[in-house]
DNA sequence: ATAAAATTTTAAGCTAATTTTAAGAATTCA
DNA sequence: TGAATTCTTAAAATTAGCTTAAAATTTTAT
């Protein structure tokens, strides 16, 4: 999962950054507006978390315009301000949901978990018919028994089942899941696609992923 | 809009119905969890407001009960407790958001307004007749079933559906999807010409691309 | 700080699917 | 009818992806 943080402090910064990384999010950073915006626009991110008040242009403005790109990319103010009129008018700005100053980081998580299932029934498991995987724990259940899967491997499989029932490709997932934004030829993901086969596969039948040759690989119930 | 509000104190029950009446919600209402939570089942809501402290089953309860019907209805907790731990297992539980009491109708409403608009994913489709295809996924649909398809197959159909009502030359056809900008005399085209007609014409009748002797092809509604 | 272990990445041979070529069959239009 | 064009099929050439092993990097333990 790919995040965008803007925001001008630098401890707060910091904190937020190294959270979610360790969360296994891929982390950009920007400290002011105008090159926020620029990083939201060109980029495609799972989540933007963006402070009210940043230099260069107003987290409000870079929201708008951001919406008036048409995305729709989840984005969640941080905000030190707490008026209910000042709220009103962030998420009118187009925000999904705002979170105030000081907040505890597994309040903010359990709230970008919210943004990123969508409206879907998980709570912070995903489900992919046999295949069980809670987001906390970073465990990994096929038919209740454990199956232990490396940082990348469980990183993969997330953005695969976050995307069941749809293609992912190369490029989508060489960006969200190894956070590389130039042409690249390497050939990690089938390695990786490899391991995940490995360990997850039934023993006979086909693969749980399939692949789509030129494009990518999806996952789907059949 | 259909509104559904689950809450046993009168006076915030009346306050909350009073006001989404006058913005024109249908409203519903449920002064227990169990009622609350038949209601949720039975109906189709576009929007449910859940008291995170009712009597007969909790706030907690009637939500995971929703979510596990698999409905993905919008759902804001409405909540006294304002520790963070069970903020977040709130939103664990399937919320899509919460508000903490007292709060002021304007914000009520603006968050009510964010579940509404939903996430409103825009992707990039062509169509063309009863042929679906989407230029994120590289899929292709049929009446709703998909197609596999090619990479030069996909190529040459986007091209079609792009100039649909227009002639498209062999010459532009080879530039375009082969990226070739020289004499040649292959017969590529009409090989490729003739798989998309395989994998998507009708049993019977007249293919969906027509040839235009001794220039190209075309495909145009009827 | 160093060694050991685990993870991640690179590289290469192999396999299978896609793409292209080519040639005979069928169609169109004068 | 006959020449030109397109259709169809099969086989050859090419390419993408699979699999494995080993190299590089990171993490953990001593």
């Amino acid at each position: 999962m790919r995040a965008l943080i803007v925001e001008d402090e630098q401890g707060i910064l910091n904190f937020l950054r190294d959270g979610l990384q360790e969360e296994n999010f891929a982390v950009d950073t920007a400290q002011e507006g105008n090159s926020g915006l620029e990083m939201a626009l060109t980029n495609e991110y799972d989540i933007i978390l963006l402070d009210w008040m940043v230099p260069g242009k107003s987290g409000i403005e870079v929201c708008r315009n951001i919406r008036k790109e048409n995305s729709s990319v989840p984005i969640i103010f941080l905000t030190a301000k707490d008026t209910v009129q000042d709220t009103v008018f962030g998420l009118e700005a187009g925000a999904n949901d705002y979170i105030k100053k000081p907040f505890e980081f597994a309040e903010l998580l359990a709230r970008i978990r919210v943004q990123l299932r969508g409206n879907t029934t998980e709570h912070s498991e995903l489900t992919f018919e046999d295949i069980k995987l809670n987001l906390d724990t970073h465990q990994v259940f096929k038919d209740e028994t454990e199956i232990q899967l490396t940082q990348k491997e469980f990183s993969l499989l997330e953005f695969l089942i976050r995307n069941k029932g749809k293609v992912c490709t190369r490029t989508r997932i060489i960006e969200h899941v190894w956070d590389i934004h130039f042409e690249s030829d390497t050939s990690v993901i089938d390695v990786y696609i490899n391991f995940l086969r490995k360990k997850l596969d039934d023993k006979e039948g086909k693969s749980f992923i399939q692949t789509i040759r030129g494009v990518g690989y999806i996952i789907k119930e059949d």
